[in-house]
DNA sequence: AGCACGCCGACT
DNA sequence: GTCGGCGTGCTC
């Protein structure tokens, strides 16, 4: 018998299978998926096996498979198919592939750790005869602690008293094993029941219907339609059917809260996969998946590769979260592989979100997509009153971040006792330093972008790559006492606010407050819990979150995510305003908005007040058809990087050069242009973009040039299908 | 990727 | 003389 191994370097001459003999010691355990130690070069190094066979034809001297390694873990045909199409979606090498689909626990590395956690638990030995009479003969502690066992039949070690314990495994009374445990362990308390409304009944019931067919639907659903629900009974009847379910969602500021439903629903058959767990928890998680000891998986975007079988439905929450791409390499869409496992398992894939991408509204027009629609608010509650300010007026009345308005609705709110929402895209608390002296502006030495100042740890830090650098008293270019800190972010803000409105209680929420493991969960915790009166945060707050007193969310800056020089940037726009808005007015009391913006004019800003997603997409797909932008066309981006401006420029013209002798004339291409983070991390790196109409020929062009660049060390490549940004 | 092999220069 | 620099080539 001889297995083909694929080994574990990402490089691309060893991006194929090498075959090796079978030892007979291993011939009855080992299983194609399984993970394997191989001799390859005068070492051993880790491996998948892809295939078994019986023959082998060629004549070359074949080496065995030394051991096999977390004999548990296979990578089921599903996975390996799974593995081989993100390979072909990203042109990542295989290896890389299976690696990205594990936790990284798993994953093949250098030193071997035993992740599982083990728990000491006490037994009662029932084999001895005296128990019954020692009971009856003796009183005390010892005796407790022999009827709580005959009681619960198993105890943890450390709810008893050492001494007492050591005594009993002397008389041979009880026993002490150590049983695997894991880390992750649910309490929630029982939610009431309650019942779909008309309108939630009719999408989860056409949904039912295709129970058993590969078919996409997207919930379009206003804010506070009540989506999670339906997703509850959704799972409730797949695991009826006797199959399991996987719920994406985007990010974990979002997972924590929908995460204590499902548990409060569904119990321990709910297993978490998250950026926010440990390693090890994460571990737990996956091992608890592959046991299959639960059946439903809630996750990030990785979650997309938990190792469920018998996938009765995939959902994907807020299906136009970019979260959902991951932006290193690969750079892989969630939303594709959870197109292929429903095709797998011919299964329902359900998209839901308020302000659907573009691309998935398309299909949806076009009949790719069955479309459901949510027009109401459960209990009938209306959409908040969206109010525009104009923040050109309010300057002229030296109001500079907060409008009359704005200002008025606060102090109304409060003395209410109803809470409010700021939401400020930017963090940080000045996000440019200039002297005023000599116009100097502070600028990352490895990214070519401007530092932004932190007061609480008083540094100055790059938002891309995380260089820090200690704050100046004085200019260092001209050496007067010149500095500004302009340009405000999230900790001004707080600042601002706290002086500006000395009773209430204020809290922010950003990546720099939710360092710790488990600051989400505190912090949206305290603010629904009334701690608080006003949040002030990035978008992280935007979504999903709900918290019934709040009727106030105020957009400090409307215009930040507006000017970033991007076909995206208005849907982005649309997307993180309309979500933030929602966050007001969801129980009984009526909310309220007030959007701050420079450009009042702004169709984008318009439609976000009119509550119009519909109208915002209408206007919007003419824009992109006029630039031929997606959905119209199909796009990928080609980053020509490298550490030598002179190498990266050149191979760029390269590039181009090579694509328009090799693709047809319904490809446009655009390009070499300096990238969006041209100098990032001391690289340069130039920007080539396809727009394409048809795919066929597209992909071998551009994978033979990703092979030109293989072996290149000097100049590389970064090439991103369907990029979400430039 | 990482290790052997190989062919050159400067050093106890 | 030999130690060690890293360029090249190969890995079941």
């Amino acid at each position: 018998m001889y297995a083909k191994c694929l080994i574990e370097y990402p490089v691309k001459t060893l991006d194929k299978t090498f075959t090796y003999k079978i030892p007979s010691n291993l011939i009855d355990k080992i299983k194609v998926g399984m993970k394997v130690l191989v001799p390859f070069n005068n070492r051993l190094v880790h491996g998948f096996v892809l295939d078994i066979t019986d023959n082998y034809s060629d004549s070359y001297e074949l080496k065995e498979i030394s051991t096999i390694e977390d004999e548990f873990l296979i990578l089921n045909h599903e996975l390996l198919e799974l593995g081989k199409y993100l390979k072909d979606c990203t042109l990542c090498n295989l290896i890389t592939a299976y690696q990205t689909m594990l936790p990284s626990a798993l994953k093949i590395k250098d030193q071997k750790n035993n992740y599982d956690k083990y728990e000491k638990y006490v037994f009662l030995n029932e084999d001895n005869p005296l128990l019954n009479s020692y009971i009856s003969t003796h009183k005390g502690q010892k005796v407790d602690i022999l009827k709580r066992l005959l009681e619960e039949k198993k105890v943890l070690k450390k709810e008893f008293n050492y001494a007492s314990l050591k005594e009993l495994e002397k008389e041979n009374l009880i026993k002490i094993i150590p049983e695997k445990v894991y880390r992750l362990n649910n309490n929630s308390e029982k939610l009431p029941e309650k019942k779909l409304t008309m309108e939630q009944q009719a999408v989860f019931d056409s949904i039912c219907k295709s129970f058993n067919e590969t078919k996409t639907f997207l919930i379009h659903g206003v804010t506070g339609s009540g989506k999670t629900f339906i997703y509850i009974n959704l799972i409730k009847e797949v695991l009826k059917n006797g199959k399991s379910a996987l719920l994406l969602v985007p990010e974990i500021s979002l997972t924590e809260q929908i995460i204590n439903i499902f548990y409060a629903y569904f119990g321990s058959n709910v297993a978490i996969l998250h950026s926010g767990l440990s390693k090890t928890e994460k571990y737990d998680e996956y091992l608890k998946i592959l046991n299959k000891e639960t059946r439903i998986v809630i996750g990030t975007r990785s979650a997309v590769f938990a190792p469920l079988t018998n996938l009765g439905i995939i959902i994907v929450d807020e299906e136009h979260s970019d979260t959902y791409k991951q932006d290193n390499n690969p750079k892989y869409h969630a939303l594709d592989m959870a197109k292929f496992r429903s095709n797998y398992h011919h299964c329902p894939l359900v998209l839901g979100s308020a302000t659907p991408s573009l691309e998935s509204m398309a299909r949806a027009e076009k009949g790719v997509y069955t479309l459901l629609t949510l027009k109401n608010r459960v209990n009938n509650q209306i959409l908040p009153t969206n109010i525009i300010v104009d923040m050109k007026e309010e300057l002229k009345k030296r109001n500079f971040i907060i409008s009359e308005e704005l200002d008025k609705s606060i102090k109304e709110t409060l003395k209410n006792d109803e809470q409010v929402i700021l939401l400020l895209n930017r963090r940080g608390f000045s996000t440019v330093i200039t002297c005023s002296n000599c116009g100097f502006t502070y600028k990352c030495p490895h990214c070519e972008i401007s530092l932004t100042y932190h007061k609480s740890s008083n540094v100055l830090r790059c938002h891309y790559c995380g260089f820090t650098k200690l704050k100046d008293d004085i200019c260092p270019n001209c050496h007067e006492k010149g500095l500004n800190y302009l340009g405000m972010g999230t900790e001004k803000l707080e600042n601002i606010i706290t002086e500006k409105y000395p009773t209430a209680k204020v809290i922010r929420m950003d990546a720099d407050t939710t360092t710790k493991k488990g600051a989400h969960d505190k912090i949206i915790k305290s603010f629904r819990n009334k701690e608080y009166n006003i949040l002030i945060g990035t978008q992280m707050i935007s979504k999903g979150l709900d918290f019934p007193d709040c009727t106030l969310v105020g957009i400090i800056n409307a215009d930040t995510t507006l000017n970033i020089p991007d076909f995206r940037s208005s849907e982005r726009t649309f997307a993180l305003l309309h979500q933030a808005s929602g966050r007001a007015g969801r129980s009984t009391k009526k909310g309220k908005v007030i959007i701050q913006t420079f450009n009042p004019d702004n169709r984008t800003i318009i439609n976000v007040s009119l509550n119009n997603y519909l109208k915002f997409y209408h206007e919007e797909m003419q824009i992109r058809r006029l630039l031929k932008y997606p959905p119209y066309y199909y796009l990928v981006n080609i980053k020509v990087c490298s550490k030598d401006y002179t190498k990266a420029s050149t191979n760029a013209t390269k590039v181009l050069n090579y694509l328009k002798s090799n693709l047809d004339n319904n490809c446009l291409l655009l390009g070499p242009s300096t990238a969006l983070n041209f100098k990032l991390k001391n690289i340069f790196r130039f920007n080539i973009t396809i727009k394409y109409k048809t795919a066929e020929k597209l992909k071998p062009i551009v994978k033979e040039l990703d092979n030109i660049f293989a072996n290149n060390k000097e100049v590389f490549l970064e090439i991103d299908f369907n990029p979400l940004q430039l």
